[in-house]
DNA sequence: TGATTGATTACGGATTCCCGTAAGAATCAA
DNA sequence: TTGATTCTTACGGGAATCCGTAATCAATCA
């Protein structure tokens, strides 16, 4: 099993019960930090008296504080550790159920396993771990299928700026020029209405008031 | 202390350090349950055998899976409980952390904590049990904020219902027609707009999807 | 080069929304 | 009942939107 396993998890209840699920896993040799910052300079230190830690589990979101972070999120610190040391094999652990989040963190900063905390996540880390160990991928069961339920729809970059900014009040008609000013693709206002309405239409929405309700619910925006 | 625990808590991780928590405190009869019915079983099947609970720490989400539940969240939970065993201590234990959703339930539900799951909360959570313990009121401090202190605007029953139409897609000309079906007081077409004309006046906010968009931040729909 | 395709934009009419004004009910006091 | 106040509704002009059509632009390829 692993020798030397770091937590980075804000949360300190979460924090204490990962702690407990590493002891039922016989690791002993474990630290916990609360902060990014924290996480990765004991990375670091642990790299430069080589007793590197193996393996890290880690949460996405940490909140804000007092405390100003250099890195701000998970992702950032699995990047930054990762620069230092390739080969550190890493756990996510957070509440993030958005397929393409996980997805990307594969693909793109290569994790090893993605644990969802959800109601019997402590069974689901534990296994993830054991998964690693044996240099396998994890991901939890409910995450594993592209949910393409029913009718959905693909946001991009463009869509999410301008449902933005009708969200901070813009009147839609002035969209084109704040578009413009930023430099992004199409900025006419014809354009704009076109992808709001094909929007609309992909998810069988009638109006921009259901399309807000909508994105913020599927935490979109 | 408290001689009967019961946490009713989806995440498996957080339900084990919540036991933790209540072991630190001397607090050895303790049950957990995962859902909603099932903590609420308990807690009657308890109540009858006149062994009854005397503390109820609970979330607010239960996220759904495929047990079908009559009872949907915390906040019934509390109620059913309640209507059953009225002086049951409750310590509502959640991520949400939006102040109106917490006034909501120490004003109409009447629970004795709430304890936001954040960096130390853990220690906050033993906080507020004892403090609960010698029959006090308890709540985060980063949840303690006056309530009234930016420009607010107190939403009535008929603003959430128009609200919620919009949200539904209904074209604000026939909102009247649904109005008048439901004997809902004001049912004119300017009533309406005068109406969404004030709420978005008083919140200082420019049209329709800006206002959906504070709704569903402040959690009023 | 010239042609084709697709994306972007401009335009215009129909609809809806916004908002001020005034007319119409309802309530209450004198 | 009368008058006053408030709430509700009706109306209308101007603005914004929705949506289809057509023109313009960009890129690719024969």
């Amino acid at each position: 099993m692993f020798k030397k396993v770091l937590i980075a998890e804000d949360h300190e209840s979460t924090n204490i019960s990962v702690r407990k699920t590493l002891e039922d896993l016989g690791i002993a040799n474990k630290e916990f930090r609360y902060y990014c910052d924290d996480a990765l300079k004991l990375i670091e230190i642990a790299f430069g008296q080589e007793d590197s830690f193996d393996l890290l589990i880690t949460d996405l979101s940490f909140e804000e504080d007092k405390n100003i972070q250099k890195i701000a999120g998970g992702r950032e610190l699995i990047k930054a550790a990762r620069q230092l040391q390739p080969g550190l094999k890493v756990v996510v652990f957070s509440l993030e159920n958005s397929i393409p989040v996980v997805d990307d963190l594969f693909e793109n900063i290569g994790i090893d396993a993605y644990v969802r905390k959800a109601r019997y996540d402590a069974v689901d880390l534990k296994r993830a771990i054991e998964a690693v160990f044996q240099n396998k991928k994890y991901r939890s069961a409910d995450l594993m299928q592209n949910k393409r339920i029913e009718n959905s729809y693909d946001f991009k970059a463009f869509d999410v700026e301008i449902i933005t900014l009708l969200c901070n009040g813009t009147p839609q008609k002035n969209i084109p020029a704040y578009l413009q000013q930023n430099n992004i693709k199409p900025s006419g206002l014809s354009s704009v209405e076109k992808r709001l309405n094909s929007i609309k239409t992909a998810l069988n929405i009638s109006n921009n008031e259901q399309l807000i309700a909508y994105c913020k619910d599927k935490k979109i925006i």
